[in-house]
DNA sequence: AAATATAGTTGTATCATACAACCATGCAAA
DNA sequence: TTTGCATGGTTGTATGATACAACTATATTT
C-alpha cells in the first residue's frame, strides 16, 4: 500500500472509531440509541416515512429495518399506518410520546453538536463541513459500482 | 434543532451509511471482512501489536477484541505470542498466510481507494483529506468528555 | 507485603444483521 | 383481463458483534 492509500485507510479507521462513539448504546438519553434517534429524526424531517425509504436511509436490509423499528413501536414512540397511495406500504409517524422523546434527545445532542462546533476552527468551519460532505459522497459513488476482486 | 445541527446530523447519517458500505461482509475478498482487514493492517503497520493496543484502535471492549481476533487465529492468519516486556500481554503477529492474505486484500482495496482518489477533485484533494482528518479529531475530542444529559 | 491496576479470557445476554422464503399488492405486457 | 414480474413488508433462522461482569495472572505502587 502506498502512502496515499495508507492515508485513506487511516481515515477509514478514524471514521470507524467515531461512529463507534456515537453508537455506544450507553451514551444515550431517554433509552434511545443514536441509531434509533436517526430513525426518529428522519421521520420528523420528512413528516412521514415508509419503511422502504427508511431502509435506504439506514442502508440496511429491509428485514433489518422492520426489526429496528419494532422496539420503537413497542415503546410507543412510533405508530404504523397504511400509506395512502400504496396499500402495501406502511407509513411511520411519531406518537406524541415520540415527539417528546425526539425533542429531549435533540437537546442532548445539541449539547454535543455545540461542542463539535466550538472545536472546529471558526474560520474554516464551512469549508470543513463541505469537505466532509464531499468526501462522503465520493465514497458512496466509489462503493456503488465497486465489487471486490473483479 | 437548528440548521447547523441538522447539517451535522446529516453528516453523521452519511458517515454511518458509508461505514456500512465498508462493512458489508459480502464486499470482501479472501474471506476477510473490512473490520478484520483493519486488524491485519494494524499489525502490519506496527509490526506487532498487543491486544490492549488493538482494543484502543478498534474502540471496542477488550473482551470483544479477543473475540474479533479469534477467527483470524482460527484461519491461521495470526499468531499469538507472549510479549517480551510484559508476561501478561499477548503480542499478535501475522503468519506467512496472514501476510499473503493481507497483501491480496490490500490489492483489492487499492482498486477501491484508487476510485476514491479519482473521484476527488484533484486540486482539492489534499485539502479535503485534511479537513476530514480534522473533523474526525474534533468529534473524538468532543465525545470524550461528553456524557449525555449531564 | 498489601493494595491496586492492568492484560486477557470466558460466561452470558442482547442487538444488529443478512438471507431466504413467504404473502400481498401493484404494474406492465400479452 | 389475465399472467407474470416487481415492490413493500414480515418472519424464520443463523450468525456476528458487542457489552458487562466475574475471574486469573502478572505488574506497579504504597
Amino acid at each position: 500500500m502506498n502512502d496515499q492509500n495508507n492515508e485513506l485507510m487511516e481515515i477509514f479507521i478514524g471514521m470507524s472509531q467515531v461512529m463507534r462513539c456515537c453508537r455506544q448504546d450507553v451514551a444515550f438519553c431517554e433509552g434511545v440509541t443514536f441509531h434509533q434517534f436517526m430513525i426518529l429524526d428522519a421521520i420528523v424531517r420528512k413528516k412521514e416515512l415508509n419503511l422502504a425509504d427508511l431502509h435506504k436511509l439506514l442502508a440496511v436490509e429491509k428485514s433489518t429495518t422492520t426489526r429496528l423499528v419494532n422496539p420503537l413501536i413497542q415503546k410507543g414512540l412510533l405508530k404504523r399506518e397504511q400509506a395512502q397511495h400504496d396499500s402495501r406500504a406502511i407509513t411511520l409517524i411519531l406518537t406524541e410520546d415520540g415527539k417528546k422523546t425526539h425533542q429531549k434527545v435533540s437537546l442532548c445532542l445539541a449539547d454535543f453538536f455545540q461542542k463539535v462546533t466550538q472545536n472546529i476552527p471558526q474560520d474554516k468551519k464551512a469549508q470543513i463541513l463541505e469537505a466532509v460532505r464531499i468526501f462522503i459522497q465520493v465514497i458512496k459513488n466509489s462503493a456503488t459500482d465497486y465489487s471486490c476482486c473483479k
